[in-house]
DNA sequence: TTAAAAGTTTGAATATAATTCAAATCATGA
DNA sequence: TCATGATTTGAATTATATTCAAACTTTTAA
């Protein structure tokens, strides 16, 4: 891919995108200046955080998606949030959550194949505290966060 | 939360946002045109799917997140599809990924509270095909899809 | 119950930004 | 090297966001 249109989706992913005011106001039977209003309400309160693109991953060589279950060793039980600091670093790691349960957290992770994954894995396991790890492997995303797949 | 703002938030969550083009030019040192140029060339191609709203999710009355495990009943095994497609049309579920391993689908549930997550989750037992299921629930999100606040 | 305050909507004016497009430039492969 | 398609450019145009004071509505507290 050309450097200038890698560049963009960098961009795009951190934000970089606003909303279309005058057509939510259509859609919403109001006026722009109450959308705008009410907007920038929601946005001081923090409610949004930001406006991002949404991509085929597969077409930005993202394609590889897998859920790593992860439990720790029991002396670093007591801080799973460092962990998950450390892990949210990498850009390969697009969600941490610390959960209830058998295992500790869960990441979601996106690489563009199984050779980069496993190139991230090491990493993993070179952290130190992390006891065991399992990793579910996406092998067709039917929904994400972001939208419906349309076939 | 006023209707219109919910109104708002829905349409948000659905697309209705734009890219920042004169941002993203200065940023990378370019001209207007060539990255609207550019952005269109990545819409073509369905690179980039759509734009929209990043969310404080507790701010929305959505601070309830959970991952639920689901392995099939081995009548429907040889389709988790149709199944990954009928939890697909659930509002609460946020993502729907078919997954190798000992499950066949993993699916990230967003609700205001426990309550309401317990009133969906009967839904989950409902659905023919469901043998078994583990709840994963987050009670920290320590990163999330977005990563940067608003300018 | 009521008056004041806080929050919201409105429309018109202004400021910004997106879009268009033809010409110039660049990249590619025959 | 030439020819073709892809990309960049700048200027002109169009569309949209933003601002703001006034009107209106809702909430608060006395």
């Amino acid at each position: 891919m050309k450097k200038l249109r890698r560049e963009i989706i960098e961009l795009l992913k951190a934000g970089n995108c606003t909303p279309r005011i005058s057509t939510i106001a259509s859609k919403l039977h109001s006026r722009s200046s109450t959308i705008h209003y009410n907007i920038k309400q929601l946005e001081k309160e923090s409610a949004i955080r930001s406006y991002r693109a949404v991509f085929d991953y597969k077409k930005i060589d993202e394609g590889f998606c897998s859920f790593v279950l992860i439990s720790l060793a029991s002396g670093s039980y007591k801080d799973p949030d460092k962990i998950a600091e450390i892990l949210s670093k990498y850009p390969q790691v697009e969600s941490v959550d610390i959960i209830t349960g058998r295992w500790e957290l869960i990441i979601k992770v996106r690489t563009a194949n199984m050779d980069e994954y496993y190139e991230f894995a090491k990493n993993l396991v070179a952290i130190g505290g992390v006891d065991k790890t399992e990793t579910l492997n996406s092998i067709r995303q039917v929904k994400s966060e972001f939208t419906r797949a349309i076939n």
